[in-house]
DNA sequence: AGTCCCATGTAAGTGGTTACATGATTTG
DNA sequence: CAAATCATGTAACCACTTACATGGGACT
């Protein structure tokens, strides 16, 4: 149910269609919640029957029409309660993680081959939070509000990857010694 | 599919009922990669029809009859095969960020209530993680092959933990500034 | 002529969660 | 006497993924 409220928090800071938001999921909010553009058409549905959005039509030249979704003051009102509320913290799932315990029971050079790949993955993930760490909040001391808490979600997105470039850079060491 | 595999490399480190391998995704492998008894029971059946695995009964006195599985060659094929494959890296869903970044369509005050939360429990779990790096590997330098492996997974959770820690102690002292 | 972007969906399948179900034995 | 542990499952539901579907306009 959590992507609800993500599209909540998307919508309350700009007013949007489906594909707008689908767009937005690919980036900024998708950095730490990702949806695909069928789950969000799906949940977007969901949304106006329990009247938290309201779509506008709106009729466009040259490009098909589209649904302008805004928050509607029950939608809100829900958004505030489930703030709120306490949240599970995630279940872990690292594949990786499986796949480099159960590396004595393979290749121990693929096994590698893979962490390198990840490495790569995040330093280059790590570079674009980086990238829009200077460029959108060079002055991170005077920040307030919505920007300040945007960049704090930024924050953990650049401690998440340069642990886990970090932490793929001790592995791929300790697995060279192996091979 | 991801769980079947999980299963296996647990399997292969030593046999177990189903009961037992619940036990340990409470634990150990769980810290990675969770799953629920439900789930595994229902993941050794169908790895019994794939063959990957077979059952033998075990009669216990005093204590209800169980089903300890191993892993077949068939499986072990199986794993070998997977471990080579490419991993996905895992899609991002951070029920935290989400409120972190909506905090403005709220209280505020009960947000960082959940950061807080959040960091007790981070602290708590990086705890458990450091004390069986001292219990189980006070010698790393030492280790070779599957235990290697298991430090390896284990380093990962404590720069995973330490790293939200840090987080939400940025995070924290930014929205105490606030309120 | 082919591909990408805009824009919105349906349908089938997989994986995971929650709730329910049973029953003996051990521990406080 | 109650609760926890051992042991194994079924069933309903929900969330997410993957594949399929349509159609005009812009770009190369």
């Amino acid at each position: 149910m959590s992507l609800e409220y993500a599209i909540l928090v998307s919508l309350q800071e700009r007013a949007g269609s489906g594909y707008e938001l689908a767009r937005r999921f690919d980036k900024s909010i998708g950095f730490f919640w990702s949806a695909s553009h069928q789950q969000i058409y799906r949940s977007l549905k969901r949304m106006v029957e329990l009247g938290w959005v309201a779509g506008d039509a709106v009729a466009q030249e040259k490009r098909p029409d589209k649904k302008v979704y805004r928050v509607s003051a029950e939608g809100a009102a829900e958004l505030a309660r489930w703030l709120g509320e306490p949240a599970a913290p995630a279940t872990a799932r690292n594949e990786l993680s499986v796949k480099i315990r159960g590396a004595s029971c393979g290749d121990v050079g693929q096994v590698l081959e893979e962490v390198r790949r990840h490495h790569r993955l995040h330093a280059e993930r790590l570079a674009v939070y980086r990238a829009i760490e200077q460029r959108d909040f060079p002055e991170p001391e005077r920040l307030s509000g919505r920007s300040r808490h945007q960049f704090l979600v930024l924050r953990g997105g650049i401690r998440t990857e340069q642990s886990m470039v970090d932490w793929c850079e001790e592995v791929i060491s300790a697995l060279e010694d192996e091979i």
